[in-house]
DNA sequence: ATATCGATTATCT
DNA sequence: GATAATCGATATG
């Protein structure tokens, strides 16, 4: 039997109307689904534990806030497509567009826990020893996570995460979270109120505890 | 354990 | 020209 893996069911794509609506509703809801790579022969998959939510012009901290431009156009698109982005010059972040074409408004991935293809995602993130020891530092973090599933701008902006021939896909396999923690969103200075960070609470690889305790092991 | 700092570039003012 | 939805290394308690 293998130890990395429980069975529950067959993972099945999620569906378009699951993106078709408010960005803090959708995620919420993606804690606890998989975000799935398929590279070659290898299939990465890592577990949607921390998520944040971000609008449109109501929200300063979003990139949608002062309109259309050519960087965040997938956010103005269909629902469900691929949205990359660089920051600081160094690290890609993966967000995903919700609401209608035309209604601007994403989730960014924080962090995942990696399920399947670990080996794969450490040696995306040039870490050699035992993976599973490292595996904490491998996908906790949106800038670790595009870079252990091989997440570029050029490579993926503006795919279709519901495609049956994409290789990045979102999947659900009838996993449960038992209970979310809501707190602010990281890093940001605009709008830095609102409780649009969403994690599954306890889980070992959310990227920042959350405000009180941080843990020694 | 927490704090500070430097790296590097696309994008927008 | 300034800034940014970050990370990892270093310093210090």
């Amino acid at each position: 039997m293998a130890t990395d893996r429980q069975e529950r069911h067959a993972a099945r794509l999620l569906s378009r109307d699951f993106f078709n609506r408010d960005p803090r509703r959708v995620a919420r809801q993606l804690l606890g689904k998989l975000l799935v790579r398929s590279d070659g022969v290898d299939r990465l998959v890592g577990r949607i534990v921390e998520t944040e939510a971000y609008l449109g012009e109501d929200d300063a901290a979003a990139h949608a806030a002062a309109g259309k431009t050519a960087r965040n156009a997938v956010l103005f698109g269909p629902p469900g497509h691929v949205y990359v982005y660089l920051i600081y010059g160094f690290h890609f972040c993966l967000n995903v567009s919700c609401l209608p074409e035309g209604e601007p408004g994403g989730v960014l991935f924080r962090a995942l826990q990696p399920e399947s293809g670990i080996d794969i995602m450490a040696r995306n993130r040039g870490i050699s020893g035992n993976p599973f020891q490292a595996s904490k530092v491998l996908t906790s973090g949106p800038g670790r996570l595009t870079q252990a599933m091989g997440i570029t701008r050029s490579r993926d902006n503006g795919k279709d995460f519901l495609s049956p021939a994409s290789d990045l896909q979102l999947m659900e396999d009838g996993f449960r979270v038992r209970k979310i923690e809501v707190t602010p969103r990281i890093g940001i200075t605009k709008a830095a109120e609102p409780l649009w960070r969403y994690t599954i609470a306890g889980n070992e690889f959310v990227s920042r505890p959350s405000g009180l305790n941080s843990k020694s092991t």
